[in-house]
DNA sequence: ATGAAAGCGCTAACAC
DNA sequence: GTGTTAGCGCTTTCAT
C-alpha cells in the first residue's frame, strides 16, 4: 500500500517503466493512447515520480541552491514587537537575495533550496545543500572557505557579496566602498561637516572594511584627517551595539562628531533610537548614515540616509552565472562588482522627497 | 575523474563503503582513528555526499516545501522604480511566510525548497517540489485542488490562507472575518462613519469574500444597512485596480462613502495614489482602509489603516504541523485559525503612534 | 513506439 | 566496530 513506483504504473497500465518514464520525462515520445493510459494509472495510483529517483539516475536535480547567514537580529525583532507591529518591517538582505534568487531560478526551471548556516556545525548545512542541487550560491562568511574548495570542486558556487576567497570561483560583490565614498563626500561637500566618525565592524569583516575604505578616501580627497581605524568596532552589527556605540561616541571627551557614519542601516537605526533618548536631535544635532538601504530604514523617524544595495540584483545575478556555468563548466570565472547609490533621507539633514 | 562517490572514498581509505557511510550518517559508531582516515580521503577527493542517492536509500529528504503563487504585482514593482527605491519596500506575503518556514524548518532540521507556482503547467511545479520533499505547504489557489487530491496521499500537505479545500489535510487560516468585523467596527462606532464602501475581489476568492463577510457584519451589529455584494469587485487587486475603484466610486452618482474599505492592502495603497490626484483628502474627506499588513502599508502617506495578517508565524505553524504529521501520519487532520488584529493608523484618522 | 536490463550512489539489515 | 549484500525508484542505452 507503500508510496506507488513506476512499476506500479506501468503493471496497471500495461506497459514497461521504460514506458511509464518517457511519458513523464517526454510525453511526445509516446503514442497518444498510451499516454493517457499511463496518467490515468498514475493518477488512480496517486504516483508522484521520486526527486531523489530521477536526480539519482539522471545526475541533476533541477535545484538550485542558496546558504546564508543566520542573520537574525535579536534587536531588531524586539524591536518589532514593541512597535506594536510584527516583523515585516524587518527584512534583511536575505530575504532580497531569496526573492531575486527564486524569480531568476524559476525563469530557467529550477527550484530554489535555502539554508541558513546553523550554528550547528557548517558540515551539516553544506551536506544539506550541497548535495541536493545542481549548483549553489553562497552568502559571505557563511561556509568556511576550506569545505567550498572542496565543492566546488564537484560543482558550481557562486560567492556573494564578500571578497573573493576562491579565485577560481564566479563571483559577485557589491560597490561598498564606491558608496560609502560617495555617501561621505555628500556629508562634506553638500552639508559641510567635518568631524565624522566611522562605527565599524570587526576587522575580518571584509564589507565593513571596505566601507571605511571608502569613507577614508572621502575624507582624504576633501583634506580631512584621516583615521586609521574605525571610532568604534563592534562585534554583530546589531541594534543595540549601534546605540552602544553612539553613545560611547557621545560620552568621549571632546567634541562630539558632527555625523556619525554607521557600517550598516541596524546599527543606524539602533544610533537613533539611543540619540533620541539622549535629546539628541537628528540631523540638527548630528547626522547619522547607515549602509544597506533595509526597509527599516524609511520607516524610522527621521528616515535614514544610507546606501543601497541591490540585493535582489544580487540574487538574480548569482541565477545567471550558475546556470551559465551549468551550461559550460570550462568557462573563465567571472566576478562581476554591482553598482551602489546613495539614498539621501532626513537624517543627514536632506529633505526626504515628496510621501509616496 | 568524475564525482567521487562513497566507493572511492571506501577505497581510498581501506574501509567499505558502509563505513564511510556511518562516519556521515552516525560518527560516533566509527572509531576516531577510522574515521579520521575516511574524512581524510573525502576531502582530498572532494567527496560531498549524493542528497539524491540518500533521499533514494533512505526514502526521506530532509527538505520541507513550499508551493506559492507567483503574486508579483507589477504595479508595486513599477511605483517602487518610480519612487526611487528598489524593490525593498515590497514584501509581499510570501516573503513572510517563507521567512517564518525557514526558521521553523532550520529549528527542526529540515532545509526549505521553494517554487512559486508557473504558468506552464501546474504539473512541473508540483512534481519540482512534492517529488523532492518530505511533506510541504500549499499557498491556498497555487495548485489545482486535484493534484493536491493526489499527493495528498503519498506525503503530508498543509493548506494555508484559504478555506479548506480537502478536509483530511492539515490547514491553517487567518481570521478574515473577525478582523475585518472588528476594523470595520472601529470605522463606524470609533469614527462616526455610516456610508462605508467594501471594495472586493472575485466572488471566488475565499479570502476577500470572507473579510466582506466581516463586513457585513459589522454592518449589522451598527444596524447600517447590509449590502449583498462589495460597492465594487475587481479581479487582480492590484494597486491599479484599487485606483480605478476609488475613482468609479467618486464619480458614481449620489453621496461619496465615508470610508473606502479593500479587501487588501496593494488596493488601498492604490485608492491612496488615486484620491491624491483627485485632490481628495484622507483621512478628512474620506477614510482608506486596507487589509494584509504589508510594509508597504506603513510608508505610504498617509499610513494606511490595515489589519495585520501573522504570515510569518503561518509559516511557522506550517512547519509545525509538517513536522508533527511526519511523526505521526495517523494523528487527525488539524485545522487552525490564526488571530489578526487591526492597525489602526493614520488613512481611518487615528493619529499614528509615536514614530519608532 | 516500446521493452529489457544495467546501473546511478547511498542506506540498512544482518553477519562477523 | 566493520564488512556484505540488497535494494531504493528512476533514466537510459540498446534492441526490437
Amino acid at each position: 500500500m507503500s508510496t506507488p513506483t513506476v512499476y506500479d504504473v506501468a503493471q496497471r497500465s500495461g506497459v514497461s517503466i521504460a514506458t511509464v518514464s518517457r511519458v513523464y520525462r517526454n510525453p511526445d515520445s509516446v503514442r497518444d493512447q498510451t499516454r493517457d493510459r499511463v496518467l490515468e494509472a498514475a493518477r488512480e495510483l496517486g504516483y508522484v515520480p521520486s526527486g531523489s529517483a530521477r536526480g539519482l539516475a539522471s545526475r541533476s536535480t533541477g535545484v538550485l541552491g542558496l546558504c546564508f547567514p543566520d542573520y537574525a537580529d535579536p534587536d531588531a525583532e524586539a524591536d518589532g514587537a514593541d512597535a506594536e507591529d510584527d516583523d515585516s518591517a524587518v527584512m534583511l538582505y536575505s530575504d532580497q537575495i531569496i526573492r531575486g534568487m527564486e524569480r531568476a531560478a524559476r525563469r530557467h526551471g529550477y527550484a530554489l533550496l535555502i539554508a541558513a548556516s546553523l550554528d550547528g556545525g557548517p558540515q551539516s548545512l553544506v551536506e544539506q545543500v550541497a548535495g541536493r542541487v545542481d549548483g549553489f550560491a553562497v552568502l559571505a562568511r557563511t561556509v568556511p572557505t576550506e569545505d567550498l574548495e572542496v565543492i566546488s570542486r564537484r560543482l558550481p558556487v557562486v560567492m556573494l557579496a564578500g571578497p573573493r576567497e576562491i579565485d577560481h570561483l564566479d563571483h559577485i560583490e557589491v560597490a561598498n566602498a564606491d558608496g560609502e565614498r560617495e555617501l561621505t563626500r555628500h556629508l562634506i561637500e553638500d552639508h559641510g561637516l567635518r568631524r565624522l566618525a566611522f562605527i565599524g565592524g570587526e576587522e575580518d569583516s571584509p564589507d565593513a572594511e571596505a566601507r571605511f575604505g571608502g569613507f577614508r578616501e572621502a575624507c582624504r580627497a576633501a583634506g580631512l584627517a584621516v583615521p586609521d581605524r574605525p571610532a568604534v568596532r563592534v562585534t554583530m552589527m546589531t541594534q543595540a551595539e549601534g546605540a552602544a556605540a553612539a553613545e560611547a561616541l557621545l560620552d568621549r571627551e571632546g567634541e562630539h562628531p558632527q555625523a556619525m557614519l554607521f557600517a550598516n542601516d541596524q546599527m543606524a537605526v539602533g544610533a537613533l533610537h539611543a540619540l533620541e533618548r539622549r535629546g539628541v536631535r537628528v540631523p540638527e544635532d548630528i547626522a547619522v548614515a547607515g549602509f544597506d538601504g533595509i526597509p527599516l530604514g524609511r520607516i524610522v523617524r527621521p528616515a535614514l540616509t544610507t546606501v543601497r544595495q541591490p540585493m535582489r540584483r544580487l540574487g538574480e545575478e548569482a541565477v545567471d552565472l550558475l546556470v551559465q556555468r551549468l551550461r559550460d563548466r570550462d568557462r573563465e570565472p567571472v566576478s562581476l562588482m554591482l553598482p551602489v547609490s546613495v539614498a539621501r533621507r532626513a537624517s543627514c539633514g536632506c529633505t526626504p522627497p515628496a510621501g509616496a
